[in-house]
DNA sequence: CAGTGGTCTAGACCACCAA
DNA sequence: TGGTGGTCTAGACCACTGC
């Protein structure tokens, strides 16, 4: 095996195929394939690339669960037949991503939210006297005002992905910091893959809710986009919160993807920040 | 040099130096050195991350311009008598950083803020209807309201690494989009690196003002942290903005920083979230 | 001690760009 | 066509973890 590109063995380039000097590898069992089936000629994807969705296939169709240890680099080289190399490209994009989390010594496993480090890993406010060690004054109180089923608007159907009237689960809740109502969250759900998600439930878990989506609903939340704004809350959103109506807000809202892009959460957030801030770092 | 592991000669490690096969290597002119002269024995430091500290200290000293190429791979290697694996894991990480852009065929320049492609690179708010194609609606309209010497308060010094009542350069401008005024940002720069700003050379130059602060006075934003909060106005910033004292602003109070950490400005924006929103992607 | 990820090297070939 | 970064491989050795 030396020498030997196998780019051109498993791409269907623009470039034409080459005659194989060792023709077994053409004729490997379970080759990498990429997801460009028929149309669309993508102008070049190294092998790293293609190795590196067959592992998010796998994360994916949940052949590793959250937590759980992935095969070494060594097996998955022999799994695809490449080389560790490879294998290890692949897998420092998927831990630039934050979908798997490599350890030195143990092995690489799949990245979760239910990590004893960063608790939320996707809750950006932060104390403004921030005394405590790590994330901010200990874990927060919360409270499930309600949950229910309902029909997407126009609105939640769009950015769900859905069409307008589909079933969705809405729930609101609050959060408290040192026995402060700081956060106002409502959020939406399609209701297919919570199906089962009741106040009760969110209630009784204790850890991030994208944990409890993992554990429970087996759906694992990738990415988001938020929207910022400055707002003023309305009579019932001034009262939860427990501040006057002329009290400006941090309105958050945010778009939570899963796998392929594909969005599971629309959540509105209302963030009081006058003894916090939502930090974010530019680079 | 074959299977002879350079670390141990670069690292002043817990580990004790092992016999040199090859003794020349030691004797190699201008080798790697790290910044940890005397005291604090840092765990362990890979010979990559050795080489990124000299190529950013290179930038640093302005051996190479923002804008410019640097020396191929091929180059550095030669010059640190390392592989160029090695230069490349090096600047893998200095592109990641956005300190250098990589570009195929051509080289590896030094990272601008006068890039025609990302316009304002720390600018993270967007109109709500993006209808036009790459940032916004168009470069903004920039009026310098006034650009003054001051002394530093505490606050001011504080987050400049300065001393309260050392010499800064407090200015202020208004950016409309579309001939709507959107954004009014304070901003305080210490005195010395930017001796000889005026609001006339401000508002003189055009592009992103970090572009001119390159160009002019060689001061490079790497990156920055931004604290954001809603807020009131006061009478004066309304009026700049054309809103009312009553409608909600979200302020962002950001500080750049130059190479090593270092602090050189604290700017303090306060965006009208009506027609736009801060947009943030987290992963 | 074996197994995992982490570092380093060396060499081959490919894609892209400019002259 | 030559030079640059980009990919892929192969093999050696190091650091860390847990049995």
């Amino acid at each position: 095996m030396i020498g030997h590109n196998f780019q051109q063995d498993r791409l269907s380039m623009a470039t034409a195929a080459r005659p194989l000097p060792q023709p077994d590898a053409a004729l490997a069992a379970g080759p990498p394939q990429t997801a460009w089936a028929a149309g669309q000629t993508p102008a070049f994807s190294p092998l790293y690339q293609q190795i590196k969705g067959l592992i998010l296939q796998s994360l994916q169709q949940g052949e590793w669960k959250p937590g759980e240890v992935i095969p070494s680099e060594f097996d998955l080289a022999a799994r695809y037949k490449v080389s560790q190399g490879t294998v290890r490209k692949a897998i420092d994009e998927l831990a630039a991503d934050n979908l798997l989390v490599r350890r030195q010594g143990r092995g690489t496993f799949v990245a979760t939210h239910a990590e004893q480090q960063v608790r939320y890993r996707f809750l950006r406010l932060q104390p403004d006297h921030g005394s405590g060690d790590s994330d901010g004054e200990g874990p927060a109180e919360r409270d499930v005002v309600e949950c229910r089923r309902q029909r997407a608007s126009a609105e939640v159907a769009r950015a769900l992905g859905l069409r307008a009237g589909d079933p969705v689960l809405q729930a609101r809740r609050l959060l408290r910091f040192a026995g402060v109502p700081t956060i106002l969250e409502d959020l939406w759900l399609p209701a297919g893959p919570f199906k089962g998600l009741t106040a009760e439930r969110l209630s009784r878990y204790h850890g991030p809710m994208y944990a409890m989506f993992e554990a429970e609903f087996n759906v694992r939340m990738v990415r988001a986009d938020e929207k910022l704004r400055a707002v003023l809350p309305d009579e019932t959103q001034a009262r939860l919160l427990g501040v006057t109506a002329a009290t400006p807000l941090l309105s958050v809202e945010r778009i939570a993807y899963t796998y392929n892009d594909a969005p599971m959460e629309l959540r509105r957030g209302l963030y009081r920040t006058d003894t916090h801030h939502y930090r974010n770092q530019l680079n």
